[in-house]
DNA sequence: TCTTTTCATTAGCCATGCTAATTGTTAGCA
DNA sequence: TGCTAACAATTAGCATGGCTAATGAAAAGA
């Protein structure tokens, strides 16, 4: 396929993740679980990225983001440290209430989007499911990805 | 189409969201102007939404946020504001710097892309590029949504 | 043992969401 | 005319989440 046409498909994806995470955030701040934080729980439970090196490698931010981000999570009961061999790092650990959490995120994320996305048709949303598989392969993420990864 | 295979597909899509603002936060930081600013500019600029509550309205965030990101473009000389009748309020304009801004950014934020989908699949960039045209359409976003919109 | 490397945290910057409260302007009506 | 109500935007203040630079603390290696 010509650039010119992968140009064409880019130049309407970029445009469209803000206002997707824009509204996400909006189903977050109703959950208390923001995207950040529902996506670490996610890698660090499913993915076993039960470091902070490794959670932020997984998540390509920084060691400083990942680290706070998990002072959060531990704060509000979503995650544990269990002390480990090397005491420069503990071991990540999601808890009873991070996995409850991890569900009610999800949904109401699904939720907003079902909202948003009542004007498409029956082979768009063929489609939507194929390409968001595809993209999802590209960038590990998701729960499937376990087994691919690493 | 079944409720389970449109969940299926935002289940895939809510977790793409967050990785893919991510790396075009990296992409932003480049360029000097990010996605709230492109997207302020690109909706001033071709909807015409040149007021603070038409800009909020439009993208869907707060008068009060939608006040502070215009301050952040009239002091980076990208947009300017343009006395009305109405002193309550400013009609806003884009600058010639803020027309040359958006087309940096737009480059940067697809060459990002370009590169994280390399993996794609022909098929895939097909589907990719018909996905985004619906998802855009539903979100009324992009330059062409100029005709579509109010 | 002493140095170097490694992993994480702290401190501090900036942007962008939000709500509540304030300011300033216009419009409406007695 | 002049008071009041409605409207548009800003200010103030909170939270999250990116980043880099600097620091601490533990492990590994010479």
């Amino acid at each position: 396929m010509a650039d010119l046409h992968k140009t064409r498909a880019l130049q309407l994806l970029h445009r469209i993740v803000l206002p997707l995470d824009r509204a996400l955030q909006a189903a977050d701040r109703q959950t208390g679980c923001s995207a950040a934080q529902l996506q670490a729980l996610s890698v660090i439970h499913y993915l076993k990225a039960d470091t902070i090196g490794r959670l932020a490698a997984h998540e390509r931010i920084s060691v400083p983001t990942a680290s706070r981000l998990v002072e959060g999570l531990v704060q509000r009961g979503l995650a544990r440290r269990v002390e480990g061999r090397d005491r420069r790092t503990s071991v990540l650990a999601v808890t009873e209430q991070g996995l409850a959490a991890v569900e009610a995120a999800c949904a109401a994320r699904e939720a907003v989007l079902m909202d948003l996305f009542e004007g498409l048709g029956e082979e768009e949303w063929r489609g939507l499911r194929a390409t968001a598989g595809a993209l999802a392969r590209e960038l590990g993420v998701g729960p499937e990805a376990a087994r691919a990864d690493d």
